[in-house]
DNA sequence: ACTGAGGTACGAAACTTTTCGTACCTTGGC
DNA sequence: GCCAAGGTACGAAAAGTTTCGTACCTCAGT
């Protein structure tokens, strides 16, 4: 069954503020740098990232996701669906996803 | 006078999380836009940034800037300095600064 | 039609951040 | 020595964020 696409700032109305808002959070960067991980920007289903927070609150930061334009949300109404707008992220600011992955890349130094 | 250093994280302890909560807020960001624009990295003077806030709360947010390891604090007593850890930022995440003038300078690019 | 899994709405508690008032410190110039 | 300009410490109010409880919705399978 088709999902429908939960509204989100089109392409040319992403703020920068709202992505730092957005990645400030440990859980929601979480989900971004799996997401970013991910080449093949398939869509996954919302549970699929064992967030240790309950499911209100994940659909807290799902929206928030949403709502800085970094993701699509699709709804299937009992179930629902995420996918990183990485072309549109990479076409308003450039560097940001590769970013996401250059901490747990570059190793854990010790202090 | 030679004014002293105030400490902030070692290069190789940049923490992304502290980074993105440091750039989630206007005011610091729009520091850090002014600083990353300058391209001679020369040492700024605090209150040349005109933020519309007090200077108790501008302490706080230079505070967070410094803890975050974004800028190094020089302290002259009765003046302070300020200064962008450009090679420090470039090294732990390349394209960062790049990002930060990419809003204002992108503009409203057409689709 | 019932049930169960996954999700949302609303509200409240806990926590964090931003902001500023009052009081005080430091340096340079008079 | 005194003052003014710039800055900090501490505390508290205001605002924002994160979290979850209770109640309810939606679809798939039986």
């Amino acid at each position: 069954m088709t999902g429908k696409n939960l509204a989100g700032p089109k392409a040319d109305a992403l703020d920068l503020g709202a992505v730092f808002r957005a990645l400030a959070d440990e859980h929601r960067r979480s989900v971004m740098t799996q997401l970013a991980a991910d080449r093949s920007d398939s869509e996954r289903g919302c549970n699929s990232f064992n967030l240790p927070i309950s499911k209100q609150t994940q659909t807290h930061h799902f929206r928030v996701l949403r709502e800085a334009g970094l993701v699509d949300e699709i709804d299937y109404g009992n179930r629902k669906g995420i996918r990183l707008r990485r072309a549109d992220i990479d076409k308003a600011f450039p560097g940001l996803l590769t970013l996401l992955g250059a901490q747990s890349e570059g190793g854990t130094a010790p202090r």
